[in-house]
Parts: structure tokens; C-alpha cells; sequence
RNA sequence: GGGUCUGUAGCUCAAUCCGGUAGAGCAGCGGACUUUUAAUCCGUUGGUUGUGGGUUCGAUUCCCACCGGACCCA
């Protein structure tokens, strides 16, 4: 790519027309005109706002450190008086004042000075000192224009307040909303937290396909593409599961994925298209292990984000701190009907209950399906502290291992946190016929119309045919524990780009 | 898919209930000022009230449709 200097702005944007990017404009020919380059290529700087302010507690008022730095960020707020400016420089660790002076910068510089506005990104040379009003700064006694900003900030006071716009455009809420800088910190140091708490316990992590010609591993709708050499449908991953578990069968012990899955549904507070999940695949544990770890991993998580194992969720606390309420997903139903059902309680009975309660029943649907609605339908929005239910019915669990002594169900959890699914996992099915009939009782369902049941995967069965150890598997939606862990209702501000409809 | 709310200056918000051609603060622009911290003071510019229709002498305001957004329900 060549680029020639734009010595005539193309302004297909219109911002000659609108007076308060026409002046931003008129200052950066300004700049142009005496020789100055609005867009170096590079500037090197040798210290940060918060290196800066930790290398120099508690400075008297006036002090002069003799450290000369450089630094550069974008410049907010300037203050004139006459022959000073005061400014605050931000970069991505804090905010530093700049003191401009006539007197040290010289005539010719310090009307160059003013031609710097409001969100310019700015380099600046000088001496640390603190003001007459003991306010760290840095006496600045060379400067340049990084990149000219052509449009106004939001308000310095207010910041951005447009949920909208938040969303849309996130480099004005980054750039002038402390909160969400935060959060992006916050969910950085979650991703961290997990990868350390895995790797220490010597995971291994991998990459698996994204483009998967048969979208397994969940129940749930994917995006589909298309691959024009081979001419084939191919679909955004749902869930990695089943590649992950390839990798058990051939040898990798431990493994773990984080990274996006993509389900084609509605969009709402706690969905977003594409979403990050973190999986993980144990050889030899079983889903015991897998809560064992699962609570410490995710207490972990809480103290590293938070400080504390205690977190304060929409005004109420979550405690994190292990071990975490275990519950049976059956024994949660009828704790909650006041109600003796079973598995093998006729399918009359269960549809007229689940009738009684607005669940639009299915004429597919049998006594687990049932109970597994019923569940969702009355407690799991009730659940509040970490609450591993456990034991779900078979019928809804294709890929999970039958439990060791009661036949209805498997060996399967989910954490549920603040009402809302936080993990999913069990001990993984290996039997080879086995899951070829789940395969073939989802291939029935799908045949009947549910576009979310699960596509059979031949050579995923002739993996397990080679022989998968015994495994416990784990998903945590890495999403939902961010929200839990910064206090946010809605998945848009813990994801930095959520998907809106086009503007 | 259904319901409720919402869109006004670059930003943050008034005026809308009860129709009479939109105001403020900040930002911008001009001026004063060598120690400010959302600086202050004086002056000043800035609006197709999301889009399109309708009712009306007159619509930001009432009605309809559409385009976005938020929340609740399915």
C-alpha cells in the first residue's frame, strides 16, 4: 500500500461543514503550514502516568526531581491562563498533568501549543515537579502532535452516556468512561485467572476447528457458511467438545480451549452471537473431579478480579468460597412442587404439571425432557448461591456418561450462579454403541423438526470406537462469570464489541 | 414474536402531560489571566427536535408507519 500526503483532505465525512470539526480541521492545515506532521510515524517514550506517579509519592508542593521523561497519551482537558496551560495527559495506565509554560517552551512552541485541542494524542519531553498546589506534572519543554483527533470527545464531565453509542462506537467509551475501562480490565484479568488456574494444574492449551462441517457439541442453531473450493456447507462452532475430546483419545491428557463459540439465536441481556467459552478435558477424572476443580477455579477467578470470594452481584453477595451447594436436579423440582416425581412418573402426569405451569409442551418431549423444563421453568432463576445441580436426565445430556447406579440420569452438573448457568460439564460418554444410539435418538428429534438436536458425527463415534478414557469435561461461560465478577446485568458491557444491528 | 419506555445542539440534559417556530451547562469561537484540578470572568456561534406521512391556522408536543436503542415477557 502506498499512501501519498493528504495535502487536501478528502472530506467525504463532511467535517468542513460542521464548525467544530471545520476548526479542528483549520488546525490541522495550520500544522501542515509550518512544516509540522499532524501523523508521525513513530514516537518513542520512556514512562507512563502511573510509572510517574509511583516512582514520586508524596512530593512537597513545588518540587523540582531533576527526572526528565517523555511520555504520550491523548490530552484532555487543557486549562488556559495567559502564558500557562495545564493539561491531562491519559495513556492506558492513568492520567498525568502537563504543565505548559510560555517561558519554557518559548513564543514560536507554545502557539504551536495552541493549536493542540481537546483529545489530540499528544508526546511530550520534561522535568517531573509538582505545582505550587503540590499537583504532579511534568514541565514540559517539547511536545508533539501524535495524531490530530478531527472530532470532538464527548463531555469530559459527564463522559458517554448513549448506551448506544457505548456500544457502537467503544473507543469514546474506553477513551472517556473510567467504568468501562475497568470492565475490559476486569475481563482480561478473568481470561488470565482461568488460564493460569488451568495451566497450573497442567492443562495443555490447544486450538480446534471454528469452520466445522458438522456443528456438534451443544444443542443449539449455528451460523452457517459456505466454502466455495470444496463447495460445502460449513458452520461456525457451536461448542469445540467434541474436538477436544478427539484430543483425549489421542493421548492429550489435559487440554483446555478459550476461545469464541457462535449460536444462532436472539440476541438479549445474557446472549450475545458469539460468546467465549472455556472448555476443558481431564482424562481418568470423573464429573466429582471436575466440581472439585471447578469451584476452585472459578474462587480463584473471584479473588483475582475482585479481592474477595464474597461478590457483590445486583446488590446482593455471591460467596464463591468452596465447597459449593450440591442438588440433584430431580430433588430440586420436587423441593420446589413440594411434589414425589420420578423418572418413571407417567408422561400424563408430568405434561399436565409442566401444563399447569405456561411450558408450552412438546409432543416428543418424554419424562426427562419434562423434568429437565420444569427445572428451568421453577428453580434455576432461584438459585442464587453457587448451586451445582447435578444428575440430569438423560434425554437432554447426548454426550454424557450414564450415571454409575441410577439409570435415568447421567453424571452430569451445571453450576448455576445468580440464577443463571455459569458451567456445564460431566463425566463424558465413551461408549462407542452408546452414543451412537443418543446420536440416533437426536437424529429423530431433528428428523421431527428440532433444528437444535444434535447432528450425528460419525467420525466422532469412530474415535470413541478407538477408545476414550474415562473423562470428565467442563464448560464455563466465561462471559456470565465476567458479568457476575463486575456487577453487569447485561452481557453488551462485558463483551467489548457486542453485535447490534447495523447502524 | 408480544408489551412498556425511549431518540431534542458535538456531549449531558430541559421544554412534550395541557399544540403557539426550542433553553441551560459543558465543549467551540473571541477577549482577560503565570499555578489550575469540571479553573474563573466578559462576550459569542451553534438545532431539518431519528425518518416519512397525517390531523391542525400552527406539531418537538397529538395520530400512523418506519429506522435505531433500553427493559420486561414468550
Amino acid at each position: 500500500m502506498s499512501e501519498e500526503p493528504t495535502e487536501e483532505l478528502d472530506d467525504r465525512a463532511g467535517l468542513a461543514d460542521h464548525p467544530l470539526t471545520a476548526v479542528r480541521l483549520e488546525k490541522l492545515n495550520e500544522f501542515r503550514s509550518r512544516g509540522l506532521d499532524p501523523y508521525p510515524h513513530t514516537f518513542h517514550r520512556d514512562a507512563s502516568a502511573a510509572s510517574i506517579h509511583e516512582s514520586h509519592p508524596g512530593l512537597e508542593p513545588g518540587a523540582e526531581t531533576g527526572e526528565m521523561v517523555t511520555v504520550a497519551g491523548r490530552l484532555l482537558n487543557v486549562r488556559s491562563f495567559g502564558k500557562l496551560r495545564f493539561g491531562v495527559l491519559q495513556d492506558h495506565s492513568g492520567q498525568i498533568q502537563l504543565f505548559v509554560s510560555k517561558a519554557v517552551l518559548g513564543d514560536a512552541a507554545f502557539e504551536i501549543f495552541d493549536l493542540i485541542d481537546n483529545g489530540d494524542w499528544v508526546g511530550a519531553h520534561g522535568e517531573v515537579i509538582t505545582t505550587k498546589k503540590g499537583e504532579l506534572s511534568i514541565r514540559v519543554d517539547r511536545f508533539d502532535l501524535l495524531a490530530k483527533s478531527l472530532r470532538p470527545l464527548p463531555d469530559k464531565w459527564h463522559g458517554l452516556q448513549d448506551q448506544e453509542r457505548r456500544y457502537r462506537q467503544r473507543y469514546l467509551d474506553l477513551t472517556v468512561n473510567e467504568e468501562a475501562r475497568a470492565t475490559a480490565l476486569a475481563r482480561i484479568a478473568t481470561v488470565r485467572s482461568l488460564r493460569r488456574s488451568f495451566e497450573e494444574r497442567g492443562f495443555l492449551e490447544v486450538e480446534t476447528p471454528m469452520l466445522q462441517v458438522k456443528p456438534g457439541g451443544a444443542l443449539a442453531k449455528p451460523f452457517v457458511t459456505h466454502h466455495k473450493a470444496l463447495d460445502l456447507d460449513m458452520y461456525l462452532r457451536i461448542a469445540p467438545e467434541l474436538y477436544l475430546k478427539r484430543l483425549i483419545v489421542g493421548g492429550m491428557d489435559k487440554v483446555f480451549e478459550i476461545n469464541r463459540n457462535f449460536r444462532n439465536e436472539g440476541i438479549d441481556t445474557t446472549h450475545n452471537p458469539e460468546f467465549t467459552m472455556l472448555e476443558s478435558y481431564e482424562a481418568f477424572a470423573d464429573y466429582e473431579d471436575v466440581m472439585a476443580m471447578t469451584e476452585q477455579v472459578v474462587a480463584a477467578a473471584a479473588n483475582d478480579v475482585t479481592g474477595s470470594s464474597v461478590v457483590m452481584y445486583q446488590g446482593q453477595p455471591v460467596d464463591f468460597t468452596p465447597p459449593f451447594r450440591r442438588l440433584s436436579m430431580l430433588d430440586a423440582v420436587n423441593e420446589q412442587l413440594g411434589l414425589g416425581l420420578a423418572y418413571d412418573t407417567s408422561l400424563d402426569e408430568l405434561r399436565r404439571i409442566a401444563g399447569d405451569l405456561q411450558i408450552k409442551v412438546e409432543s416428543s418431549w418424554g419424562p426427562g425432557k419434562l423434568i429437565a423444563m420444569l427445572f428451568e421453568a421453577t428453580v434455576e432463576d432461584r438459585l442464587w448461591a453457587p448451586t451445582f445441580v447435578i444428575d440430569y436426565p438423560v434425554e437432554v445430556s447426548p454426550l454424557s456418561k450414564r450415571h454409575r447406579t441410577d439409570p435415568d440420569v447421567t453424571e452430569r452438573f451445571e453450576l448455576i450462579v445468580a440464577g443463571r448457568e455459569l458451567a456445564n460439564a460431566f463425566t463424558e460418554l465413551n461408549d462407542p454403541a452408546e452414543q451412537r444410539r443418543r446420536f440416533e435418538l437426536q437424529a429423530a428429534a431433528r428428523a421431527a423438526g428440532d433444528d437444535e438436536a444434535h447432528p450425528i458425527d460419525e467420525d466422532y463415534v469412530r474415535a470413541l470406537e478407538y477408545g476414550l478414557p474415562p473423562t470428565g469435561g467442563l464448560g464455563i461461560g466465561v462471559d456470565r462469570l465476567v458479568m457476575i465478577l463486575t456487577d453487569h446485568a447485561s452481557i453488551r458491557e462485558v463483551v467489548l464489541f457486542p453485535h447490534l444491528r447495523p447502524e
